[in-house]
DNA sequence: TTACAGCGGTTTATAATATAAACCAAATTA
DNA sequence: TAATTTGGTTTATATTATAAACCGCTGTAA
């Protein structure tokens, strides 16, 4: 059986992942709600997704608001859909 | 975002009950080479899904030697399929 | 003008989890 | 009879996930 990217069989980064997958970008205030996750958790999550390369993320600003933008990287990309060819022998799919 | 249930949501409790889910039975000794796991964290996870009533562990002989034998409860198998739902969800499938 | 209540996060402490190492009893082999 | 192997279990450790506590900035009400 295949190993599952540790990194991406996490609740929380494969949710972050998952919502990068479909969109051009997302910020840390939607990814927070759409994700219902805590924003200290999120914070983190988010940083070892950095850390991996498997997302960037660039902090701007919004008027005088900052605001943090996640967007999904080729790398990314890539793992994740070698997570979901793994996972597919797991599920029987 | 649905919850990914923890119990199922980890790379050997997973393996063993995907095995699990397409066998009548299986002993110790094949879900250990199948998964590819060490015997030690094959028990421990093993107890966790006894306990969780996903499993029912019958121990036996085979002439002289002990063999125990898994196999998946009704529990198990509604949960196994529940997540596997949750899952698409977040793999796009 | 200060004080205090959000917003958008980050850092850090803690609880839970996964995993392997160490161990054990019975059986086999040398 | 003394290793070695087999089939596990128990326990210690390392990793991980998660929330709590915190921080700086902004708006606002007194």
């Amino acid at each position: 059986m295949k190993e599952l990217n540790p990194l991406l069989h996490s609740q929380l980064r494969l949710a972050v992942m998952s919502i990068l997958m479909n969109v051009e970008e997302a910020d840390f205030v939607y990814l927070k709600e759409k994700t219902e996750s805590t924003a200290g958790n999120l914070s983190v999550q988010i940083d070892k997704l950095t850390t991996a390369g498997y997302i960037v993320v660039e902090k701007g600003f919004v008027g005088k608001k900052t605001r943090t933008v996640c967007q999904i990287t080729d790398l990314g990309r890539a793992a994740f859909e070698e997570y979901v060819e793994a996972l597919k022998d797991y599920l029987n799919l």
